[in-house]
DNA sequence: TGTACATCAGTGAACGCGCGTTCACTGATGTAC
DNA sequence: TGTACATCAGTGAACGCGCGTTCACTGATGTAC
């Protein structure tokens, strides 16, 4: 709803009432990912999202062929929600001198932001992770290129054999995708703060220690 | 329905043509699980149980509490059939004269069996780990059982130091729920058999390694 | 052994809900002349 | 620069659907005497 105040140096022309949202298809999607916070992938609807943002449910078809589609587009948002989060916590590992000790803790720092972020968003976790209109793999170069460029420099430092560096970051990423899930959803929900901590403990270093051979220091 | 055959050796008492089912929780639960293969958590319901087994969805008030309560019991049986096929695989493990040779091809039996019946029956995998009603960690004696007892063993044969022994089963079954997840709703979903077959067996082989010191022999 | 009666385990109709989707429509916008 | 008009992007009412749940009910069963 725009009320004609017409802030200086706001990017909207004129005064609006009504009508001609002007970027409803974006309002939608960004409508569609506070849904999916709060109640994860069912609550991600065409009519919940006109509602959010003040329109009428059929505004919404004029933007998106149908509820998979919209649904689709959260999807996309979410998963790059997701994979921002995990660049920034990327960004605050350290470079310590030995490259090989470097590429190590990236490794160890991306396993336990994954997990993190997913307990902290747990609805957008959902949804990127839903079984609707599963994203192609293809559409993932930015998460996965992440880790794959710590595998990588951990060939470089002589800390992964050549030889077992195809696939490391899908067997990286299955680890804690797992303990994500299973404490989202599985068993290791409701199950007490120290094993919890403790079981994520274990999977980085059967993690570390299985593609590099050394584990965590602890 | 019952007609009144009256087939020799049937538990039925006598004849019966309606009312009284005689074991409708259990009925309702078997319907409910047959609808929870078919599709997966959205398919479980009171009324679509009911129509399954063929009596009015107040009846099943009369045995679940709610919609949850049937959920949840329907649960509990997808996964005591998970648990059940797991089971009936290791079985089929032959003892080498080597404890921890044994030991270890148990573990990665375990692990590849967790995977194909996560995607043999999808619907039933995603009730046992859906969101709602999720089973307190100590209903699961059985199924983390058969885990923990191999990794008892690898401790006993020398393959896996006594000081990484705990937690051990539940950083392997990360591993492999996270791939079979991945699998199932995620990017790994529609990748290439091949490259799927790959992304598992380096699982498995980082999971051996990252606890034992030896990964598979490929 | 027979009968009255409480209790048990079903029926069928109805309620309200939120959903996805479609219909005919109308106000706002942009463009050709 | 002004105007006619096509097109665009919304509105509001309505549809049917399947769901969970509740109501008053009734046929079948088991038990006390």
């Amino acid at each position: 709803m725009w009320v004609g105040v017409n802030i200086i140096g706001m990017p909207e022309p004129t005064t609006r009432s009504t009508y001609h949202h002007g970027d409803l298809r974006n309002a939608l999607l960004d409508a569609g990912a506070r849904l999916a916070e709060r109640g994860g992938p069912d609550a991600v609807g065409v009519r919940a999202a006109a509602r959010e943002v003040g329109v009428s449910p059929t505004a919404a078809y004029r933007h998106f062929e149908n509820a998979d589609d919209l649904l689709l587009g959260v999807k996309e948002r979410a998963f790059q929600a997701l994979t921002d989060a995990m660049r920034a916590r990327l960004a605050t590992v350290p470079d310590t001198g030995d490259a090989g000790e470097t590429a190590t803790r990236r490794l160890e720092a991306l396993g336990r932001a994954y997990v993190g972020i997913a307990l902290a968003e747990p609805g957008l976790f959902r949804v990127a992770f839903c079984e609707k209109g599963a994203l192609p793999f293809d559409d993932l170069p930015n998460a996965l290129a992440m880790v794959a460029q710590v595998m990588d420099d951990l060939v470089a430092a002589g800390r992964l054999p050549a030889e077992r560096r195809p696939l490391a970051e899908i067997a990286a990423w299955a680890a804690v995708h797992g303990v994500a899930r299973l404490a989202l959803d599985g068993p290791l929900a409701n199950v007490a703060p120290e094993l919890f901590a403790a079981s994520v403990d274990r999977v980085i270093d059967m993690t570390l220690r299985g593609l590099t051979g050394e584990g965590t220091t602890a």
